[in-house]
DNA sequence: TTGACATTATACTGAGCAGTATGCAACGAA
DNA sequence: TTCGTTGCATACTGCTCAGTATAATGTCAA
């Protein structure tokens, strides 16, 4: 019927037609859900319906498929956050819109950022071949420049006065976890409408952005 | 010399006197390191220069060592953060002492605290015993308590107008988080006074507070 | 001195798991 | 049709580890 050949099928659909990401969904689920080390990699293949050969088709160790994992979840952030701070504005509108998509970001595929903040510093002390510990030293580059990001913008602010200032490290960082406590409190209950968690992402970031000081 | 006897030791000298506190400590110390699973029973018996069995003489299970370990620390915030909330004054000064305290206490045993964060809730499910599991509810209500603390006082600055109003559960729990920050980046450097630690805890709880927007 | 109990080490067992080897089916190209 | 290649499953291996059994040592009381 379709000719499925000349649509490449880039988007998520229905049934994720790239076995890659059928997998890193798995994995951030299991991941997510009993941490690195309580997982096996049998878990991750049965929760997929399949086996442990097929993930080890596509991945090398369990270690690159979490990092692999991780990896998504921070590709996604940098997309949007990306696209948020283009709007015109002060830095505190900047600001403000950076948050906000970084948690409706969070929220839309939460087991991926929780594997990102399980400490994958943490999670893979020692015990990582070379391989996964270039793959690993590039993640956590790519996650300082994330907050580098947001430490500009806030820098920003704060020279034009939108912002108290302050030790900008510890401000960037307290920030950033406020905008997280999803990934930590969060669970998907009963309603949860999409204006329900818009609702959510309005206070914390209007929370988080208080404590800066804003506008006083 | 000393009459050792007479003298019950009740606080850390410098060679912790009960086994148990200094099996803690090794737990506390091993599992913030590399997570529940991660860590082995032999790992936490080398670091402290024992075996595995004076561990099993004091504690049933792996399992029970994390709960006693993260209950450890709780007892801890609790007891500072109850001392703190006995100043006299607004709920907003309450609350000020309660987090300095917080932080504090968590700043000085860090390791107990990373444990106690470290998802009780999510490192350790299924695959735990009856009676595990009983400890585990017994912590978690325990945890509940302790924010419920903090939550009652929030309410009464949000009544008296000095913080402004909203979800009380979302408002309390993205304090807590930002006040946690020390147990998600901290890590003792070279200088670290008790000055800069003062430092520090004056920021958390200056950007928290502020989040709740006291006396604007 | 003896016996009961507390404390710790050592040795062992069984289970679970990461990673590998191999086989097999489907498919496209020649 | 045949042959190579891709995409998996199945079976196996070697290791790690929680928990146990046992023994050795110390301590205190009678």
């Amino acid at each position: 019927m379709q000719d499925a050949k000349s649509v490449q099928p880039t988007e998520i659909d229905m049934a994720p037609p790239q076995p890659e990401e059928a997998i890193l969904r798995a994995a951030a689920f299991c991941f997510s859900d009993r941490g690195f080390s309580a997982t096996s990699v049998d878990e991750v293949a049965r929760h997929m319906g399949y086996t442990k050969g097929r993930i080890y088709h596509y991945f090398r160790s369990k270690g690159e498929l979490f990092i692999a994992t991780a990896s998504f979840g921070l590709d996604r952030l940098v997309e949007e956050v990306h696209a948020a701070m283009q709007v015109e504005g002060t830095a505190q509108q900047r600001l403000a819109a950076m948050s906000h998509a970084h948690v409706l970001t969070q929220i839309r595929d939460l087991p991926f950022h929780r594997v990102l903040l399980q400490g994958v510093t943490m999670v893979m002390r020692g015990s990582t071949t070379p391989d996964e510990r270039e793959l690993l030293d590039k993640l956590l580059a790519r996650q300082r420049a994330y907050e580098g990001i947001f430490r500009a913008v806030i820098r920003e602010g704060v020279e034009q006065g939108d912002f108290r200032p302050g030790n900008l490290t510890l401000i960037t960082k307290t920030l950033l976890l406020s905008l997280n406590g999803a990934c930590f409190w969060y669970s998907e209950r009963e309603d949860q409408s999409p204006e329900d968690l818009s609702m959510i992402a309005d206070h914390l970031v209007g929370q988080a952005l208080f404590g800066l000081g804003e506008r006083c």
